[in-house]
DNA sequence: CTGAAAGCGCTTACAG
DNA sequence: CTGAAAGCGCTTACAG
């Protein structure tokens, strides 16, 4: 059977109220009556029903969270993130995606009116945006964890694509790089725009393929600039996917990197570090945007106002042998 | 203001009871009332409130998964197929992990006394596999994931170990080969020598090198076989990470593969694919290990009687460069 | 076929 | 400092 808060207070001869008080509170209750409340919730072993607590209070102390698929290979990070945040707040999470469609979207939907979380985390919205734009009108918190340069009418996390993109540019000129081949993903992306032009005020080129973000663009590309007989020393892939994709084109190529070719990826997923040669990337912090963008949602639950503008955390240069500092 | 079912009877001009009826048996009501019940839901966007369904009916429709970490490369494959598994069926899926330690233990056991969730899935419990078959024999309906040969006292789903490393001697010595180096995780798992028997039934070898599921270890392992003028031509390893790691000492010793040393690694992860060369390996059916338990777990939930003895699912080869078919 | 009432397990004014 | 009572939004015997 069930230990209630009933049973404590008959234990503890005292009311309901008083129990609750005792657990919420803290205030305004003898400390003596306090102590013997506490020793029976403590020998009965009781824990409130988060259920009914949730019915009382018009809150579930729980949120969602939305993304498109989770084997994406950043998606892990993020939902660590996220997940030790929300934890550490005492909150649960609540995991939703976008999957299997239609379907999938429906039985969000649905839970979203059935109030069954207080706030929502999303990745990547694709045709949903509108959906949790008008959810977001109608007074769900959100907090968008923005790696596409979506910049949506609600906060959001994002990261310094621009900033990135002339990292890129910068490593591969001061190691004496000056051709390079650009293999973007598409360019609707807001941040494939900004990874362009970053790179490109650093390092001018107009060799730019444009794709999606997989292998297969990588290699399409490299493959066509080669027949072309395109003059590159080095290629900017707009993420690490794309990046195998070009290293496996130059290698079939004959080509060796980075003596012929340096190659710079984006984004710093694990197996970055596992291509031949290990890929110099430019490491997005998906582990830290998870986080902020929890602990954003979190403040605004709590009452705390919460920046309307983008929060926008550093990408980070990480130097492999595919591009290495000299050469 | 939200909608509730008062406000639906009263817009429908009949009581709550009925309202309820309509949305949950369907039978017992006049078709007429029925009908006009259910436009007055669709005019209003009447979606019953999870958390008071839930109180009322003593269940959350939300089953909770707990995981050690998010990040570990097979992860987001098991998490996918729950979550598509648990959406399907109308469930939520509430998501823990003991990634921070004791005080995620801490926050998850609040969360199960809370019934926050009516049955749970767990992959991988390391140090909580006391609390979570304690927690089975007080009720709590849960179903293991279990891809480390754990065999717990209560319903799991497991994987053909014995068979995947029966298949990975075969390859090899099909191919050619016959004096292997096995590279193994720790020896306490029951995968570990399980994957080994199966692999020495067909293909004895003394040369076994155990350590840790790491690059690091099939690195190191590689290292000190070729110091101590150890003669293999291939190497089966227990996972894919050792794998790579198997790789990169071969490669730094001269040693070409498949030519000089055939490698065969465990899993699939994603990484296998973009390996120098890419990885021959035994694929573990991580997303239909987390659908199968998923389901498991639902018709438990749903009063069905659901197996106590594991379900195993196959492995399967999967041959890429790094152990080619012939040669 | 339908409804009034009790109950799920809490919280929170309100009164003392 | 403490408690009785109403209320959160549903479901479910029970009675008709």
């Amino acid at each position: 059977m069930r230990v209630t808060i009933a049973d404590v207070a008959r234990q503890a001869g005292v009311s309901k109220t008083t129990v609750s008080r005792v657990l919420n509170t803290g205030a305004e209750v003898d400390s003596t009556t306090a102590a013997r409340v506490r020793e029976v919730i403590d020998v009965l072993g009781y824990v409130p029903s988060s259920g009914a607590v949730g019915l009382a209070r018009g809150s579930s102390r729980t949120i969602g969270m939305l993304t498109p698929s989770l084997t994406w290979p950043w998606m892990s990070e993020v939902l660590q993130g996220v997940v030790d945040t929300v934890e550490a707040a005492g909150y649960g999470l609540l995991l939703f995606t976008c999957h299997r469609g239609a379907d999938s979207v429906r039985h969000f939907a649905g839970q979203v009116s059935a109030r069954a979380f207080d706030g929502l985390l999303v990745v990547e919205p694709e045709n949903t945006l509108d959906t949790i734009t008008a959810m977001h009108r109608r007074g769900l918190p959100v907090v968008l964890i923005d790696d596409r340069g979506h910049q949506p009418a609600f906060p959001s996390v994002a990261t310094t694509n621009r900033a990135g993109g002339a990292a890129a540019a910068g490593h591969l000129l001061a190691s004496g790089r000056g051709r390079a081949l650009v293999v973007t993903g598409r360019r609707d992306f807001g941040c494939v725009r900004e990874r362009l032009d970053g790179f490109r005020e650093i390092l001018p080129t107009d060799l730019v393929a444009e794709g999606e973000f997989t292998e297969q663009t990588g290699h399409l590309a490299v493959r066509r600039a080669l027949a072309e007989g395109r003059d590159f020393d080095c290629v900017f892939a707009h993420n690490d996917l794309i990046a195998a994709g070009v290293l496996r084109a130059l290698r079939e190529a004959g080509r060796r990197v980075p003596e012929d070719v340096a190659v710079v990826g984006f984004d710093d997923i694990p197996m970055a570090r596992h291509t031949e040669p290990p890929l110099t990337t430019i490491r997005q912090p998906m582990r830290r945007m998870g986080e902020t963008a929890a602990r954003l949602l979190l403040a605004g639950l709590a009452g705390e106002p919460i920046p309307h503008e983008p929060v926008v955390l550093p990408t980070e240069l990480v130097v492999r042998r595919s591009a290495p500092a000299h050469g």
